[in-house]
DNA sequence: GTCTATATGGGGATAGAC
DNA sequence: GTCTATCCCCATATAGAC
């Protein structure tokens, strides 16, 4: 095991925890144990806690960038492009019953505790939110781009958190059905 | 100074640190320091922490419960006691690019803290759900009434969100008028 | 009812052996 | 590169004086 492969374990446990329990709530034990190394070891990777959490933010930042470059690659048009990004209430919709958006959570949790990495973690959501209007645009909705995309953005959050609270499967398949409309009337 | 008095002062100080830090964040010190006693003397009025977040949620109910039942009070139409819940998202503004909103973050939190009291706080969505859906059943839309009530908590979860990870006020205001337009829709 | 003092545990972080 | 042992701090919680 290189020291590469430790550190991206560390950061791949880190990232699925901070996203079940939160950040502040899971301590090195948890990742210690998750991962199986000691956690003084942890300190040769990482020289504190923050710096696991920027090593998340950027991986998914990463992760963000690659997966909606696929689906711009995807040759598909706009609309069904947009379609992909509302699907994703569906396809993780049990996680999210569980433990709500992670770039949601993330930002919320940052911000109460003022941490110095909430506007990183934003960025998660200006990356959606660049996406999303870059296909707007392609849709000859450039006027107010930005703005259907923040909508957008707003009302798959409002969905991940009253999904999260309320564990009710069927409120994500009305909503999801109720932006699949929305979608299809503004490409009219 | 009574007994009555201290602990209602706590329970108020608390459900303020809570809401401002989060519930794991805030220490018993933090409570203690704002209210001026002693963190000894916690222990008279609460035995637990998850004694003082059970008191916090009970206010909150109570709090809400009363809000609600003075809007309903008012006298005026369905549509107007519905605008008054959207229009929460401008009085509080401030405070929820800061914060968020408190009863969407504390679901999130205690949810991902499998925390026993995630239920009772969930219970301050329910209230505001079927309130929500009383006045739609006023309007006439009874056969879609809770559906359309947690549409509205959806949207305005989702508004919370994004706006204190993005700290965007016009974009508060873009979607209020937006959920406006859509309930004078709804009204027709 | 409120205080000070303290017990106990777990957190992040460091030192140094291997 | 990984380990064990340890430090310090702060958390919740308790005991007992006043």
């Amino acid at each position: 095991m290189t020291a590469a492969d430790t550190r991206r374990e560390i950061v791949d446990v880190a990232d699925r925890l901070f996203y079940e329990r939160g950040f502040e709530a899971t301590s090195f034990a948890h990742i210690a144990a998750a991962v199986g190394v000691s956690r003084g070891n942890f300190y040769y990777h990482f020289k504190s806690k923050d710096d696991i959490l920027a090593a998340v933010i950027e991986l998914r930042l990463a992760r963000t960038h690659a997966m909606l470059a696929a689906w711009a690659a995807d040759g598909g048009k706009p609309q069904d492009r947009i379609r992909s990004f509302i699907h994703i209430l569906l396809a993780n919709r049990a996680k999210i019953m569980l433990h709500g958006c992670p770039v949601g959570t993330l930002c919320n949790e940052l911000s109460k505790l003022d941490h110095a990495a909430k506007d990183d973690a934003a960025r998660l959501f200006l990356l959606f939110r660049d996406w999303l209007a870059g296909q707007f645009r392609d849709l000859g909705r450039g006027a107010d781009a930005d703005a259907l995309a923040l909508h957008l953005l707003a009302r798959s959050q409002g969905v991940a958190t009253l999904a999260t609270a309320l564990r009710d499967e069927d409120f994500i398949h009305r909503e999801v059905a109720d932006m699949d409309a929305w979608l299809t009337a503004q490409c009219a």
